[in-house]
RNA sequence: GGGGCCGUGGGGUAGCUGGUUAUCCUUCCGGCUUCGGGAGCCGGUGACCCGAGUUCAAAUCUCGGCGGCCCCA
């Protein structure tokens, strides 16, 4: 009698799952008539800005917030060589003011070194100025050409979160790094979502950087997706930028850098890792929608239904919570909440409302129980959305463990790679790059999962050599 | 970087070897009725991506632009 109808392409097609539930969940309308450019839904920007409220959380407890401008001058984007070497075709130029040629061509930023370092070289100017860290999150805009996708590769980054800090020396940026890796392990851990360290191949490193440590998960077609960069940039840019300071001894001495990035590509896989065929699967301190409260009304029965609920939402009103009273009927309401990922929901009818009880359902488990009116407390519920974030963060841990394959041959690489998994291997220093002939190479691995069971070290599979592991996979 | 496919109401589509009022589903709006996993009935709003060309006549054919999707490197 009750059709079934189909509103999402199952999550075994994930590029088409992806593109569906964005739009179907109102995160983002993708309908914008320029490629590469998408819209933020209400929905959408509410989970960004709960997700990106722990990120500043994080930060702030040692960096402060900044505002640079959008636009860069062309001589200061093109004053560090290698680094403008890394984006020149791809930055978005503005060469007009209304009808008439700018004199100096203005860049609208594709990140923001080139825009904060000169302002670091007159804020910089003794030892006690150090450290400086300082963060930011803006937009940067990037004229990619290959497949743009919604948070994943874009014209437009709309929620680059960027950190810039300056040190002493070499060895205090590195704690830095330390540091910063600390930080985004912190606010991936809050999210449930596993991830990899990599320290990128020299060729694959940020463009002036000593080198790159990069996050990595892994997306349900097995493709990784980088979702946050550290990178050591010694005293390179305060070099091409002569950020100075005078030393306890009154010498005059080059910072040391660091800077490190997320975007909202952690919107991306928090979608993406915990989602199911139904929809989004949100962890609870970041849903837009805590709890869902549904009164199922039958005629003549409205009166002690509307009033238990009420006072449910009254008693939960510290959350983000709903009563939905919409004259829906409730399936059609537990498909549309569960589409948006609500974790808790509750049910209640007349047998409810005469025997004083709720019916609780959590969005992972979907099985439903019962509980007492009275037992419903916000410090259960609070507990209840611990647990759900454990269960999301072991299922999250599965699955991508479930496509990570250990290589000891070069043929079972290149085999794995083909079948979309990423493949951890040895190699050395000399033979690292030819396994981009099988995928993209992610670099050596930094350290190794507490969910993982391997060895950082072994014989290069391509020489016999001394060998580290690295990570070879598809890439988005 | 190379190749292929496609643009029709808000979403998904039929029509495409040119020819009357552009098909169906869904969404949306109004009403009735119903409510324990996507109810039903009645009524209504709403579309041929943009530009040029061919033609008596273009959603339909040709070219260009813009936009989208897929495959390979």
């Amino acid at each position: 009698m009750c059709r079934l109808r189909i509103v999402l392409p199952p999550k075994s097609e994930f590029s088409d799952w992806y593109h569906e539930v964005i739009q179907q969940a109102e995160i983002m309308d993708i309908r914008y008539p320029v490629k590469g450019l998408y819209v933020w839904l209400p929905f959408g920007f509410k989970l960004r800005q709960l997700v990106y409220s722990k990120l500043r959380e994080i930060l702030d407890r040692d960096h402060d917030e900044v505002y640079f401008p959008t636009l860069i001058p062309e001589e200061l984007l093109m004053k560090e060589s290698e680094h403008i070497r890394g984006f020149e075709d791809e930055v978005y130029w503005i060469t007009h003011g209304g009808l008439e040629p700018l004199d100096v061509k203005l860049a609208l930023r594709p990140t923001s070194e080139t825009a904060i370092y000169p302002m670091f070289k007159l804020w910089v100017r003794s030892h006690a100025d150090l450290p400086l860290r300082v963060y930011q999150i803006v937009n940067v805009f990037r004229y990619e050409t290959k497949h743009t996708r919604p948070l994943i590769r874009l014209r437009e980054v709309t929620s680059f979160k960027e950190a810039h800090t300056a040190h002493r020396n070499y060895e205090e940026a590195e704690k830095q790094v330390l540091n910063a890796i600390k930080l985004y392990k912190e606010f991936y851990d809050f999210l449930a979502i596993p991830y990899m360290i990599f320290r990128r191949p020299e060729w694959d490193k940020f463009p002036g950087a000593d080198y790159t440590i990069a996050f990595d998960t892994i997306m349900p077609d097995g493709r990784t997706l980088q979702i946050g960069t550290v990178h050591h940039l010694a005293d390179n840019f305060a070099k091409t930028f002569d950020i100075k300071y005078e030393t306890p001894n009154g010498d005059h001495a080059y910072v040391h850098q660091t800077c490190y990035g997320i975007s909202e590509r952690c919107i991306a896989s928090l979608i993406s890792i915990h989602g199911d065929d139904l929809g989004l699967i949100l962890p609870f301190d970041v849903a837009p929608v805590q709890i869902v409260i549904i009164p199922i009304l039958y005629k003549g029965k409205e009166e002690g239904v509307i009033e238990l609920s009420r006072k449910l939402y009254e008693r939960l009103k510290e959350f983000r919570v709903v009563l939905d009273d919409s004259d829906e009927r409730p399936g059609a309401k537990y498909y549309k909440w569960e589409l948006k990922g609500v974790p808790i929901r509750f049910e209640i009818g007349p047998r409810e409302a005469e025997n004083n009880k709720v019916v609780v359902s959590f969005r992972d488990e979907r099985r439903k129980f019962s509980v007492a009116f009275d037992d419903v407390t916000p410090e259960r519920v609070v507990d209840w959305g611990r647990g759900l974030r454990e269960r999301l963060r072991w299922k999250a841990i599965e699955s991508v463990r479930e496509k990570i394959l250990i290589c000891r041959s070069v043929e079972d690489v290149a085999d794995a790679v083909e079948k979309r998994l990423l493949v951890l291997t040895y190699s050395c220093e000399d033979c690292e790059r030819e396994f981009e002939n099988y995928g993209s190479v992610l670099g050596k691995l930094e350290e190794v999962p507490e969910w993982l069971d391997v060895s950082l070290e072994g014989e290069c599979v391509m020489c016999g050599g001394k060998g580290y592991l690295v990570g070879v996979a598809r890439t988005y």
